[in-house]
RNA sequence: CGGGACGUGGCGCAGUUUGGUAGCGCGCCUGCUUUGGGAGCAGGAUGUCGCAGGUUCGAAUCCUGUCGUCCCGACCA
């Protein structure tokens, strides 16, 4: 194996931090001269930068062919008429990047591949003798993005690896599926993450049944409540149980509360607990239907559940409010204008009387009785979970932390096989709808993740199953004739065991390659100074722990050898030469 | 899409209020000294001040338009 010279490697590093990068994993992967900026949320990756990407997306690859998928590649460019068909031209809205040809033809480069992939199965995947069959691409996909930002996290360009499998019955997606989550648990240990699957929403792709894997940390974009029981979920999809307070009041009574709005006005008017007040949120369908959401005042409308709940659903605006006879601040279930649906959470069923808004401007009512003083609709869970909150499962509290969602799976079911007519013939000789699962990686997104969760003061720490080299060896003179010649030996016998070796032979000072090396993150640096030669020896580094000891030359190359064959191999945990010293 | 800000050597910035022909730090090149945590001294190169119009004797500076970037929000997953 080559031994890379950073004489002649392209990795300009920065002493400051770029404008405008704010994360991390940002300002590191610029700074460490891993990639650079072209244009709003596009990246060009620099070699150290690639380096990375690759051994991520191997990684990744090989998870996934351990499940008995197969490598295909699928085109960027998406001929429209498949997204007619379903459906998705007009769903994906303006997320989706379209281009016209000089036919005027148009194409979207394509978000995903759902489409393009059942098109490419639907005329040769024919019969349940094939199935189940499972077929993979590590590909850039493309989502105009209305603000892109946070480096790698969320880009207009970015590379995934997706997976789609087909099957004849629900039974054996489930056992694919299963087999998936268990290998992008694999992906997630040997990328070195802290991470936690989730149950998720499955959003615009579609499906009932999804889990997200995700990484955790401060500077994620997706909130998550966990318990000890093991119970995990996004707070998008999480089912919630609040516990609402009961205050006591049988009449019905209207109470004049000026210039009360907000619950917490309330409450402090009231002189009650939060919980105890109910909060009310006007909305409608796509026929423009009119329902108003009941839940408990500590709690927000969820409205992807809502969304789940109420086909098209859109809250209503301050004008369609007043226009539809609602009190914007004073809305109740009782008294409201003919037609109006009430919803309220189930949560609310244990609240014998309610203290809510009166439908006119200044009032609320204490001691609403539901079934006496108004009609509930439907009951739902409707709430987003917070932290404290009982778990759904065990019931103790749960802990809200914030997470990179890096991957996810789904099972989609037969919505896109049925929609583009994607049929196989069954051992009954009936034809049916093939069954499908997908399950995405976010690779360059994972990148960032692992910069977030690996780094501290002076640069990136890389595990050493992605590092972009296992090992950095540093002389300290160059052109010295018993430092460089001991360095190139050391650094050459390195590479001939195996090790991933860059040798730092530029002709700068000590503090410049010191920083250097902490700053792109070589999970190894061998320091090789005059001083140490002169007792034969040399001095070894370890980044994550900046623990470092001194070596006898004579015995360099094997100790880092044997540690090299050793911490590798166990590769499948965070892959890091910690306790090298122990 | 709303709100805010910014665009000046490779990078980070000052200069814009009050118009007068562009400056600082880092980096880069040359030489000497230095050499275990981003060296010192000396010399040197590098700018159509985002772009296009306009006002003016004169525009980085004022006006109009336009493109790009960033932050907050909404949106999206």
């Amino acid at each position: 194996m080559n031994v890379i010279r950073m004489s002649t490697l392209y990795a300009p590093t920065l002493k400051e931090d770029p404008v405008g990068a704010e994360l991390a994993s940002h300002k590191l992967l610029l700074r460490a001269g891993m990639m650079r900026k072209m244009g709003s949320g596009l990246y060009s990756f620099l070699p150290l930068g690639k380096r990375v990407l690759n051994k991520v997306e191997r990684i990744v690859n090989e998870e996934v062919e351990s499940t008995g998928a197969q490598e295909v590649l699928m085109p960027i460019l998406q001929p429209a008429e498949l997204w007619h068909e379903s459906g998705r031209w007009s769903d994906y809205g303006d997320e989706m990047m379209r281009v016209v040809d000089r036919h005027d033809a148009e194409f979207c480069l394509g978000p995903t591949h759902e489409e393009l992939v059942t098109d490419l199965v639907r005329h040769e995947l024919r019969s349940y003798k094939q199935l189940p069959c499972a077929l993979y691409q590590s590909q850039m996909k493309y989502r105009d993005e209305i603000r892109p930002r946070f480096g790698l996290m969320r880009s207009r360009e970015f590379l995934m690896n997706d997976t789609y499998s087909f099957h004849a019955t629900q039974e054996s997606l489930q056992e694919y599926y299963d087999s998936m989550g268990a290998a992008y648990e694999r992906i997630c240990k040997r990328l070195g993450l802290d991470w936690r699957a989730v149950e998720a929403d499955s959003g615009e792709i579609g499906g009932k049944v999804s889990v997200e894997y995700m990484a955790l940390a401060d500077a994620g974009e997706a909130e998550l409540v966990s318990c000890e029981c093991g119970f995990a979920s996004d707070v998008e999809a999480a089912a919630c149980c609040p516990h609402p307070t009961v205050y006591e009041h049988e009449e019905l009574e209207k109470i004049a509360t000026p210039g009360v709005h907000t619950i917490d006005e309330l409450a402090a008017f009231l002189k009650i607990p939060a919980t105890s007040c109910v909060k009310a949120y006007s909305v409608k369908d796509a026929d423009g239907a009119i329902s108003v959401l009941f839940v408990p005042g500590d709690h927000e409308v969820n409205e992807i559940k809502a969304g789940h709940l109420i086909k098209g659903f859109a809250p209503l605006t301050d004008e369609e409010m007043v226009a539809a006879g609602l009190h914007k601040g004073s809305m109740g279930p009782v008294g409201l204008p003919a037609g109006v649906k009430v919803i309220a959470d189930e949560s609310l069923k244990a609240v014998t009387c309610w203290t809510v808004g009166a439908n006119e401007d200044g009032f609320h009512f204490v001691g609403a009785h539901p079934g006496r003083d108004f009609k509930v609709d439907a009951w739902a869970d409707l709430c987003t979970v917070k932290e404290g909150d009982a778990c759904p499962v065990c019931g103790r509290p749960l802990t809200g932390a914030r997470g990179i969602e890096v991957s996810q799976i789904f099972q989609l079911g037969t919505k896109y096989s049925e929609a583009l007519g994607a049929t196989f013939m069954d051992e009954d000789g009936m034809e049916k709808p093939l069954i499908m699962g997908c399950y995405g990686v976010g690779v360059t997104r994972a990148i960032a993740a692992i910069v977030e969760q690996c780094h501290d003061e002076h640069g990136i720490m890389w595990p050493l199953s992605v590092a972009p080299a296992h090992v950095c060896v540093i002389p300290l003179t160059v052109g010295d004739d018993l430092v460089q010649p001991a360095a190139e030996r050391i650094a050459r016998d390195l590479a001939g065991v195996g090790a991933e070796v860059v040798i730092d032979d530029r002709k700068e000072r000590a503090g410049v390659k010191f920083n250097d090396a902490d700053l792109i993150g070589w999970p190894l640096q061998v320091i090789v100074g005059k001083r140490g030669l002169e007792n034969e020896e040399v001095e070894v580094k370890l980044r994550r722990t900046g623990e470092k000891t001194t070596v006898a030359l004579s015995s360099i190359v094997e100790m880092l050898s044997f540690a090299h064959r050793y911490h590798f191999k166990k590769d499948a945990g965070r892959g890091t030469f910690d306790g090298l010293f122990r």
